[in-house]
Formats: C-alpha cells, sequence, structure tokens
DNA sequence: TGGCATACTGGTAATACGAACAGTACAATA
DNA sequence: TATTGTACTGTTCGTATTACCAGTATGCCA
C-alpha cells in the first residue's frame, strides 16, 4: 500500500469495511461521523480524502455511498462469464454471448481464467471434454503444440489441441469421428487457451 | 434459493453484481434502468421489489444505493478439503487424508459439495474422469441408481457408476480395461454422490 | 373471459447525500 | 516562531436518489 495510515484514518478504514460486511453498502459521511462519534460530517469527508489521496479506497464524486475499497475489499473470486453460442463475427465475450456469471476463486486452477466457454458437442470427449462442460479459458492470441486451445476458423469457435509445425498448424480433435483440421498458420485465430474444467453432472 | 427468477431479472441481478465488483457499489434505480435499456427508473424498481421479495436481495429503504446482496446471490465460497489416499480404515475425510483444501464457490454445482476428492485411476475415462481430476462429492449415504458415487468396498474407496438391482449392486467402471464389481446390497458403503468436477491441466 | 403477474413508460414530491466554505485546536516539523 | 498536517465543529446549497402515483401492454392460467 501506498502510506501508512495515522490511528484515526485506520478506524475509518476498518468502519467503513465493517459497513461494507454488515449492509452491504459503503457508509455515507453523516453514517461514518454517527458510528465514529463525530459531530460533524466534515470529519469523515476529510479522512475518506486522506484515505483517497494514501491509496486505500477511491472515492467516485457526486455518487453517494461511492466509497470503493481497493485491493484489500477485492474478493478472491471472480466473476466470470460464460459465453454460449458464439455468434459468427462477434467478439467471443461480446455481451450478446454472455448467457451468465459464474464465481470462481483465484488460484482453483494454476493459470487464472478470463472466461468460461460452455462446450457444444463431443469432439474432445477423448480428452475427457464433454458436451455441457464449462471449460475456463485464459484469453491469449498464442499458444504451444500440444495444449488445448479455442481456436477460431473462419465465423466458428472451436476447442481443440493445437499441433504446431513449420509452417502451418493442426487443430486436433479428440474423437476418432472427427478429421483433424489443418490451417496456414497465419489464418489460424487462437482466442485462448485451456486452463481448467467445471462439470456439473446436475446442470441443464 | 427461496424462487426462481425470470430471464429479466436474472438480467437485473447479474447487473447489480457486476455494478458492485466494479465499482464496489450497488446501482441506483436510474443507473440499472440506463445499463438494461429502461426508458423508466421505474421499472428498474419493480424488478427490486421482485428480486427481494424471492429473496435474494435486501432492499435498505430510504438510503442511496440500498441494495444489498445476499447470500445466496454473493457466491460465497467454502473451503473444502481434498482428500487424496484414504487409509485403509479411516474415515475418508479424516485430516490425516487431507492433502488440502481450495476455495469452492456455493452455487458453482447445483448440489453443494461436501469434499473433494483426487480421482487416482483411469476407470471413469470413458466418463470423462481422468487421472488427477478432483471430484466435487456429497456426502450421502444412499444414492440413486445412474449416479456415479464413491463407494467404500471393503479398504478401498472408489468411483463408479452405480446401478441397483433388486437385492445386489453394481459398481459399473467407465473404461473397458476394468471390470464390474458386484457387491451384496447389504455390503455396500456409499460415501457419497459425485456432483462435480474440476480439472487444471497445470496442476502438477 | 377475467384476473393476475411481469414488464415496462412517464412524472412529481420528498429527502438523502455530497461538496464546499469558514472556523478552532493541537501536535509535529523546520 | 511560523508552517504544515491531522482532526475536528457547524452550516449552507445543490443535486442525486428514492418513493409513489397513474398508466399501458403482454402472456398465463382457470
Amino acid at each position: 500500500m501506498s502510506s501508512k495510515l495515522t490511528l484515526r484514518q485506520q478506524q475509518v478504514l476498518d468502519c467503513i469495511r465493517d459497513s461494507q460486511a454488515d449492509t452491504g453498502m459503503a457508509p455515507t459521511r453523516a453514517e461514518i461521523a454517527e458510528r465514529m462519534g463525530f459531530q460533524s460530517k466534515n470529519a469523515a469527508s476529510d479522512h475518506l480524502r486522506a484515505l483517497e489521496r494514501k491509496g486505500y479506497i477511491r472515492l467516485h464524486s457526486d455518487r453517494s455511498r461511492g466509497i470503493q475499497l481497493l485491493e484489500s475489499s477485492l474478493g478472491d473470486e471472480d466473476e466470470l462469464p460464460v459465453v454460449g453460442k458464439v455468434a459468427a463475427g462477434t467478439p467471443i465475450e461480446a455481451v450478446e454471448n454472455v448467457q451468465r456469471t459464474v464465481p470462481v476463486p483465484r488460484g482453483l486452477f494454476r493459470q487464472r481464467p478470463t472466461y468460461l466457454l460452455k462446450v457444444q458437442g463431443d469432439s474432445m470427449v477423448d480428452a475427457g471434454i464433454f458436451d455441457g462442460d464449462l471449460i475456463a479459458v485464459r484469453k491469449s492470441e498464442t499458444a504451444r503444440s500440444g495444449e488445448i486451445v479455442v481456436a477460431r476458423i473462419g465465423e466458428e469457435v472451436t476447442v481443440k489441441t493445437l499441433r504446431l509445425n513449420k509452417s502451418d498448424a493442426t487443430l486436433l480433435p479428440a474423437n476418432e469421428d472427427y478429421e483433424p483440421i489443418q490451417v496456414p498458420a497465419d489464418q489460424l485465430i487462437i482466442e485462448g487457451v485451456f486452463v481448467g474444467l467445471i462439470r456439473d453432472p446436475n446442470a441443464h
């Protein structure tokens, strides 16, 4: 953290945290004053400005309860968007593709995922990736040979094992019924890398 | 969860979560209206009342941004023990069997798991359960036919698909190389039911 | 067919809240 | 000794925000 807090500032910060944990909202200046025993709201205001200056909170001006706790308050999980069918031509994370969000604790997977992709089809069953599974994807434009990647071929988005050769790439399914897809290296668009899998047998 | 949400209500709830994650504050009715594309703030108000009635949020009246996400919708998380090799004769959750703990958000799986089991062996590969995967297990002494269960046979703990007959049970592997195991109904000890799977391709 | 819930539009009145200004006191530095 | 930063009191003003009222349209269920 930026710089050290005075005793009073620390108490005010704790007060904000308490309020956040208790009511789900940040306190108003008046509430801080009340809980801290101040007679004036401006005392709270001063402390808030100090806390912002020192980098512990962020103040959103002209918004009620516009106190945002930084770092410390950020839980240890991310709300990741679940991307399902990807509309042709749209970026994979486009709002219209997002079905819902799922909380995923940081550290659940070794690599931190950017989004989740709902698997459609059974082209990767032999790799243990089933229809309906959620795969955790880390956004990346590059990948190493042998990794399972989310790739875009023309208008479609697919999940395959990547095999890189000298001048071209092969997208390898994990199912005998499907054929490998060969792509010239410069036409291959990688959306991300497979970093985890979540399956719920009771889903849907 | 109290009761089911309509599509629109779910979207509004997501919108609130987004706002909370993004700015650290709950949105105002006007902000919800804007982000959802409503022309009227009252549309947002209606949805909020519906969400409160259904138990997803709590509204603090006469307070700005007085929207509190409740546990159920907050996606709080549990620290679940990861059970690996289970020592003979010990209860599956015994301390000595626990390797580490992993945070799992409530609601990640439809059924809330009690613990995680690190899969050893490849007897369930055809069911997409690989060696090294973590399976989420809900402790239960009973299970229905067709479910994947964690069962104890003698001193061993195994993961298999359960098939119940009149007087006996069959534990069915999902791998041609393994044989089904027949057990008299009264000798079958079920430890739990498979309710989810987590795979990290970068783990170990 | 009528009643009921969802899903909105549009507006007004009351109030919750933040911003800013003008002070006082006190301790630490320079 | 003057200067600066923290820690407040007390007040005013504007606006951000909620609450409430009166409608409309649609689909669902009995």
